[in-house]
RNA sequence: CGGGGUGUAGCGCAGUUUGGUAGCGCAACUGGUUUGGGACCAGUGGGUCGCGGGUUCAAAUCCUGCCACCCCGACCA
């Protein structure tokens, strides 16, 4: 390909509106291009990676027995009633109407519709297993896309289901798409991890996520680094302290005048933030958004609560529980915010983390303005409905897996697996038939993968400060041909010459014979990420051109037969090292 | 949805406080000189100053309503 020919412009300035070193290359060196907040399309550089990615991922998912198809991305309202996430979905599914009045949405997901397939055309054991994927362009209307490609409201994203008689089955599948996932992002060059998640809203029991290692990741995830153990923040087990061995002083109500927070009561009492008590106060929805409960969660001061556990600890969808409007809380319940104690309250469910059960002596809210209590102890002083470990776990905590401390570190999402069990083919009858003539619901998992992020993750963990450093699996072209003067006859021939000679070893080659100062050319061959770079100069005449990798600041002297040998191995061998 | 910020040429920005009819750099176009890390000189083109309403002899500038975009948070597979 000649770039004087290349549909294609880079940006010397930084745009004002991208911030991280992901979204600015992508626009600099003009792969891809806003529409409105949060769409993007893609121009012939960043095209040709997107489809680097996807189709490491065909090759792949192929691999593991997984069938291709394309469902349209437009989806009936009649398919999300059935299985109750029309309602539940919320206001990030992207709903419109057709002429006659007939409810869609744009999918923000295809377990319906997948679901619907099977049910219509699998009747027999005989069938199963079956795994079908597709690479689609799938729409959410995120409250706050950023970031570019990281989260947008239009985005490409390789979704596969496999349908399987029995559990034993789903463990394989889920395992041959886990083993896969791992294949994918090695090939894509990433640094990530399997992490173990919560199975959220999608449903199911047991789910890991895929996260590539960035400090810019809006994922964040514990790990350690003494065993194998890594979870999001959220699903993290996190261990009850030491039970004290203290002996229970008398409950003592204590004058603590302005001070709402953790941080005022303890150091007004002179007390460590380990020995209070923090209530954390919520309200609950029903089906149609109108308040039908009051929560009072209560964690040792110094702890954070983990939501999720809460959701999961009541059992209700996670839309249907937000803060209370402190207010009319206090109205229902008899407590005070800034002095909300476990003991006295009416009419809410009180979660107690089990680790205060093992505490004593410590201090909490009166539940009257400007008193604290000194000396609660759980059992003698108060209960709650339910007891159960509702913390998050915080950076050094010990591992639950080994107990060494953990480590906090960020990520990116850029694909998860799912376990869904009967959740879907259940309410939607998807059902087959054993070779007794018995019906069984079908077992489900679903994968995700994120294609456009995956391509914003390897450029954020790939990158320097001139531009980016595309590992040659997903790169644009493989091998960039500066030719420092295009209109030197001699130059341009050798540049063809070796183009040709690389191109009949399957390397992809860019000539830049554009009309441009060298500093130019060698700019935008650095910000656009070209893995080898070979310059045609000087001593074109003698055969010698210079041998460059974007990774690397050396620069080397070959002839133009052997520089052409060498890059070709160098791509060969990196496309091949998972053939 | 709450908080903050920004909308002026393709991109980056100044001008707004103190109203007087729009400017700089880059990019583009023409000509010339250049040619190994984003050249130089001369010239040229390009703007409903986000949109609407108001104040005024006069509005990019003041008042007002709206919209868009970005950041933090909430939320979110």
């Amino acid at each position: 390909m000649k770039m004087s020919k290349m549909y294609f412009r880079t940006l010397r300035e930084v745009p004002a509106e991208a911030v991280l070193p992901s979204h600015i290359f992508m626009l600099r060196a003009g792969l891809i291009r806003k529409l409105v907040s949060g769409v993007y399309g893609f121009m012939p550089l960043g095209n040709r990676v997107l489809r680097k990615v996807e189709n490491i991922i065909r090759e792949e998912m192929d691999r593991a027995g997984g069938q291709e198809i394309l469902m349209s991305a437009i989806q009936p309202a009649e398919l999300w009633k059935e299985s109750g996430r029309w309602s539940a979905y919320g206001p990030e599914m992207w709903r419109l109407k057709d002429r006659n009045d007939r409810e869609f949405c744009l999918g923000p997901t295809h377990e319906e519709i997948f679901t619907d397939i099977i049910r219509n055309e699998v009747s027999s054991y005989r069938q199963l297993p079956v795994n079908l994927y597709q690479i689609q362009t799938k729409y959410r209307d995120e409250a706050r896309p950023r970031f570019g490609l990281m989260r947008s409201r239009e985005f490409i994203m390789k979704d596969a289901y496999s349908f399987d008689r029995d559990e034993e089955g789903l463990d394989q599948s889920y395992r041959n798409m886990y083993d896969t996932y791992t294949r994918i992002f090695s090939r894509c060059g990433l640094d990530f991890r399997a992490v173990e998640a919560d199975s959220g809203a999608i449903g199911g029991n047991a789910s890991h996520e895929f996260t590539a290692l960035a400090d810019n990741g809006e994922s964040r995830i514990v790990c350690c680094d003494s065993c194998d153990m890594a979870a999001t923040d959220e699903r993290a087990e996190c261990a009850d302290a030491a039970p004290s061995e203290e002996a229970e002083l008398p409950l003592q109500e204590v004058h603590t005048p302005g001070t709402k927070t953790i941080e005022e009561v303890a150091s007004f009492l002179g007390l460590p933030k380990e020995k209070t008590i923090k209530a954390l106060l919520y309200e609950t929805y029903d089906d149609d958004l109108s308040v039908n409960g009051y929560v009072a969660a209560f964690v040792r001061g110094d702890r954070e609560v983990n939501l999720i556990k809460i959701i999961n600890a009541l059992n209700i969808p996670e839309h249907a529980i937000a803060f209370a409007d402190e207010v009319k809380m206090a109205e229902a319940t008899g407590c005070v915010g800034g002095f909300t104690g476990p003991m006295g309250l009416k009419n809410c469910t009180v979660i107690v983390d089990s680790e205060l059960t093992g505490q004593k002596n410590l201090c909490a809210g009166a539940n009257r303005a400007d008193y604290h209590c000194i000396n609660v102890n759980y059992g003698r002083d108060y209960t709650g409905d339910i007891v159960t470990n509702i913390k998050m776990i915080q950076e050094g905590d010990p591992c639950p897996k080994c107990g060494a401390p953990v480590r906090f570190t960020r990520g990116i999402e850029v694909g998860q697996v799912f376990k869904l069990g009967t959740k879907y083919s259940s309410p939607m009858g998807a059902v087959y038939k054993d070779e007794n003539m018995k019906e069984h619901d079908i077992l489900m998992g679903c994968y995700g993968i994120g294609v456009s992020r995956t391509m914003a993750a390897i450029v954020e963990q790939s990158h320097d400060d001139n531009g980016i450093i595309w590992p040659v699996a997903v790169a644009p072209y493989h091998v960039i041909i500066t030719v420092v003067k295009a209109k030197d006859e001699t130059q341009m021939a050798l540049a063809e010459e070796m183009e040709k000679k690389l191109a009949a070893q399957g390397v992809e080659v860019l000539v830049d014979d554009r009309d441009e100062r060298p500093g130019v050319k060698f700019k935008d061959a650095d910000l656009i990420g070209i893995p080898v770079r070979i310059t045609v100069g000087k001593k074109a005449a003698e055969g010698v051109v210079e041998y460059k990798l974007r990774s690397g600041d050396s620069v080397e002297e070959k002839t133009a037969e052997q520089a052409a040998a060498d890059a070709a191995q160098l791509v060969n061998e990196a496309l091949g090292a998972y053939a």
